[in-house]
RNA sequence: GUGGGUGUAGCUCAAUUGGUCAGAGUGCCGGGUUGUGGCCCCGGAGGCUGAGGGUUCAAGUCCCUUCACUCACCCCA
């Protein structure tokens, strides 16, 4: 029989990974919600039409890399590629802008591209969401940045880079796209890479993030998004900076950062880490001002980050050992005391207590054996002899101590000398 | 989608120019006398050498195909 695997670019979070993925995400919900950030949680589904138009029709995720399919109903469905167009449905649906001035949301779960998969990349992949709307403010932009630097802190990351940037906005991104058009047709003609020739038609601003050293050298004396910000976006970013600053969050300018995603105006920003290999980006995200009433709702300002889990966890210092603990392993010998321990078992258990045994009646040579590999802590002796003489043994399995207990107070005396130590 | 690397026991890896080559370590199970774990010693289970085809007297070892993993490009978290 040939066995079945998992597909291609989809892991098993194993208990291992499970744990630090879990601690992880308890640091993100108790930070996010001091800063009032609230969870919502989105299907992981949505109509396809959603995040073509959100996305942009010409991004290379809604190009090349969404699962979209037909179901039995033949409705045209995607698996979330991102969170952020999940969100802004919901925002909208739930009218949750009638609400309140300012929603602050975050979501966590898996994201779905197809991709070929690579140290950092998966097609199913988890990331952490945040989103705020109703709040154009330069403060609200710091206050995210600001979050997203004490979270990735907190959870243990140290070797970051925070790049920031300005995009534009719907004013001053008009003037700069002919001009950079006009450099490359100029400067660039048959010089670039073909992707980048490629590029001057689609997406002329993607060269800007060309690696290819002619294509760099070339790019370095394009025009820059900065130099064609208008007056407002200006004044944005320069208090945005002003504001980070104040906060002694240090950060980088990074003019040739454009993010793959056709929907940020304004500040885009991106965290790398130096320890990760090719996929360097641990988060990234952006200001989306016009992104909400081009979904339909109303004309009300966004910004947000995500942040990819599986590499966050894989710059986090390997040390963590998460070997799982058990408290106590009752040892049982023989049929009567088997029969008793596996009501004990389970009378600690619902106490709280990590307690296990072994079915099997093996000696008792094996049976603390295996405590031993459970990594427990004490190990109860507890068979027929011990029944018989009304007094149970508890072995400290580091000490080695061991002391009796008397048999009929056998639940309740062991789990206070358990919940005590 | 493109290119490079790799695929041998659960895990990490060995097997001279194709010729007893199917191994080691670790892990797992058991034992080292009667009911006491970790160290040590001994034993045992476990592999159609990723899959399919070909060359050969003979193939983990050569050739082809395929699949998977991996790294990089592309792009992004």
């Amino acid at each position: 029989m040939e066995k079945i695997t998992a597909i291609r670019g989809f892991k098993d979070i194993l208990p291992e990974d499970s744990d630090t993925f879990w601690k992880v995400e308890t640091i993100a919900r108790n930070i996010f919600k001091s800063f009032g950030f609230r969870e919502i949680r989105v299907p992981i589904m949505e109509k396809t039409e959603l995040f073509q138009r959100s996305i942009g029709e010409t991004t290379d995720i809604v190009e090349k890399e969404m699962y979209t399919f037909s179901d039995r109903g033949n409705d045209n469905l995607t698996l979330r590629p991102e969170a952020t167009a999940s969100i802004i449905r919901a925002y909208i649906e739930h009218n949750m802008y009638a609400a309140e001035q300012i929603t602050k949301l975050f979501t966590i779960g898996p994201m779905f591209r197809r991709e070929r998969p690579q140290k950092g990349r998966f097609r199913q992949f988890n990331q952490i969401d945040v989103e705020m709307f109703g709040e154009d403010k330069p403060q609200s932009d710091a206050e995210v940045i600001f979050m997203l630097m004490y979270f990735l802190n907190s959870a243990g990351l140290n070797n970051l880079e925070l790049e920031i940037n300005s995009l534009g906005c719907g004013k001053c991104r008009p003037k700069f796209s002919p001009a950079v058009i006009d450099f490359l047709l100029k400067t660039g003609k048959g010089s670039l890479c073909p992707d980048c020739e490629r590029r001057i038609n689609t997406n002329p601003l993607r060269v800007f993030d060309c690696k290819v050293e002619t294509c760099a050298s070339i790019i370095a004396n394009a025009p820059k998004i900065i130099d064609f910000l208008c007056p407002e976006c200006e004044e944005h970013f320069s208090q945005v900076k002003s504001f980070l600053n104040d906060l002694s969050i240090s950060f980088s300018i990074n003019t040739r950062m454009v993010r793959g995603l056709d929907y940020y105006t304004k500040t885009a920003f991106e965290v790398k880490s130096t320890v990760l290999g090719a996929q360097n980006a641990v988060a990234g995200g952006g200001r989306y001002n016009g992104l909400v009433s081009f979904l339909g709702g109303p004309e009300v300002p966004g910004i947000g980050f995500a942040v990819g889990c599986e590499r966050l966890i894989a710059c986090l210092p390997d040390e963590n050992s998460n070997a799982f603990k058990t408290d106590i392993f009752i040892a049982a010998l023989g049929k009567q005391a088997q029969k008793k321990a596996f009501g004990l078992t389970n009378e600690l258990r619902r106490a709280g207590v990590i307690a296990e045994m072994d079915y099997s009646d093996k000696s008792l040579k094996a049976q603390l054996k295996k405590a031993d590999k459970l990594n427990s802590s004490f190990a109860c002796i507890f068979g027929d002899k011990e029944i018989e003489e009304k007094q149970a043994v508890l072995r400290n399995m580091h000490t080695k101590e061991q002391q009796t207990i008397p048999v009929d107070e056998l639940p309740k005396s062991l789990i206070k000398i358990l919940k005590e130590r």
